[in-house]
RNA sequence: GGAGAGAUGGCAGAGCGGUUGAUUGCACCUGUCUUGAAAACAGGCUUGGGUAAAACCAACGGGGGUUCGAAUCCCUCUCUCUCCGCCA
């Protein structure tokens, strides 16, 4: 949630930058500055009534004590003549707030003003691309021949069990799961990340705070009976833990990690980008996240990216960094890095991490708060970063190294999944 | 699932109708003392709105009510804890 108080003093900078997410804002924030202009004068005289009725509130008790009881009387009526008021202000305070936040709360994140221009993917700049293609011979297979040939993941038995997106995975396609997790939660920690075994479901509290609910609401698997929520990355437990916390100023930057399994409905997706591992409903992650000082989050994100950088090359994967388009970014974010390994067989960029900065964007939702040389509350910049999201990494190490004799394991792996091929 | 208790500042814990944004202790910060630290003493120490700064207003889990006045009384919702049941 953007803070009211920029919007008010930068209105047309908010309507330009929102314009490069190709969000018309403009509409929105005439309404915003309005609606507020309202609430502010509804509150000011609402504090001031406010401010007699406790004067005279005193006064009657003073009375009382003095046992001057007409006197009092004549007051009390006064007052209840002053609570109708008062009483109407509070009503049409409180609604205009709930219409301010209405309004507010629909407007994504400005865009940081590194974000090039653009509309869809291809926008995107290609800010980094290192490692070798895979020289595979014409008989190469995709992922999901080679999973049923080695008989590693099964998605027609998940389909039994579950439905379409819920694969099972089997031997050493599960063994390669742990390993993966294990892996990338060693090197996170070593990094100076906190791992934390947060949640899997959350409530509506939480759901808000990191901006999934109210506008992603159909993108989340939601229980019904207890209202929560199947969370969709670990990014909401684990940035929900410093919700409604004032953090020291010396705590900065909090890094933390975690792994956790993944729920995302993917309403509306079809076709072969859902083939095999590309798209799942279920899906195992590990997320980095930080929370940290606002002069420095920018810096913190370079950081992130260096050391999903460091993974992927660990593995021995082909990537590239994409830096997104105003247009392909996420509603919260500010900046955002993805990250695209090279998948031989199906020739082609499969996004395995995504890595943002959100500003102050979650905490401002969230009320993630630090204290600054002063001792003034202020809002703090969350970030964070997949690193990383299986499904995509196995699709790419699956197809980029397989052999005749079998797929081979990165050497960085080994020690994980104790085997270093898969026959 | 059944029965009971509770929700107050960073934590612990008073207050149960009259000014209380809240006694007190711990923690924390500043100062005096000290070579330094500890101890002792003095002072400070919730958040939000509002203001140039103040004044002022709001908030004692959420919502509603009674009252001139509510942290305190009533209703309601949510959550937590204890015991029983069930159970990895």
């Amino acid at each position: 949630m953007l803070q009211l108080n920029y919007i008010r003093e930068n209105k047309e900078e908010v309507i330009t930058r929102l314009a490069i997410k190709n969000f018309n804002a403009k509409e929105s924030v005439e309404k915003i500055i309005s609606i507020d202009s309202d609430r502010r004068k509804i509150q000011t005289e609402l504090d001031t009534l406010n401010s007699e009725a406790n004067a005279i509130a005193k006064q009657v008790g003073d009375l009382f004590k003095a046992g001057k009881q007409a006197e009092a009387t004549d007051l009390k009526n006064k007052s209840t003549a002053l609570k109708e008021t008062t009483k109407k202000l509070e009503i049409s305070l409180s609604s205009t707030e709930e219409e301010l936040n209405k309004v507010l709360v629909l407007l994504p994140n400005l865009p940081s003003v590194k974000v090039p221009k653009g509309k869809t993917p291809a926008d995107n700049e290609n800010v980094h691309e290192e490692g070798e293609m895979p020289k595979l011979s014409a008989s190469a297979k995709p992922h999901w021949e080679l999973t049923s040939q080695y008989d590693i993941i099964d998605f027609e038995l998940g389909v039994k069990l579950t439905g379409a997106g819920f694969p099972v995975y089997k031997g050493k396609g599960a063994k390669l799961q742990r390993a993966l997790i294990n892996f990338f939660l060693d090197n996170a920690t070593a990094a100076g990340f906190l791992e934390i075994e947060p949640p899997i479901m959350v409530n509506e509290a939480s759901g808000f705070g990191t901006g999934q609910l109210p506008d992603k609401e159909g993108q989340m698997y939601h229980v019904g009976v207890d209202n929560l929520y199947l969370i969709p990355t670990a990014e909401v437990p684990i940035t929900n833990i410093y919700r409604d916390t004032i953090l020291k100023g010396e705590d900065l930057p909090v890094k933390n990690c975690g792994y956790t399994p993944c729920f995302r409905r993917e309403a509306g997706s079809y076709g072969k980008d859902v083939r095999g591992l590309n798209r799942l409903h279920q899906f195992d992650k590990v997320e980095i996240v930080q929370i940290a000082h606002p002069d420095k989050s920018y810096e913190v994100l370079e950081e992130m990216r260096n050391y999903v950088a460091g993974i992927l090359r660990k593995l021995e994967l082909p990537f590239r960094i994409l830096k997104l388009c105003g247009g392909d970014m996420s509603f919260a974010s500010a900046l955002t890095y993805d990250f695209e390994t090279y998948s031989a067989a199906q020739q082609k960029w499969l996004e395995v991490s995504s890595v943002s900065n959100f500003e102050a964007f979650q905490s401002n939702r969230s009320k993630i708060r630090f204290r600054d040389g002063n001792g003034k509350p202020q809002l703090a910049h969350t970030l964070n970063g997949s690193a990383l999201a299986l499904p995509r990494i196995v699709a790419t190490l699956l197809e980029n190294n397989q052999t005749d004799n079998g797929i081979k394991i990165p050497k960085a792996l080994v020690p994980y999944t104790g085997f270093e091929m898969i026959n």
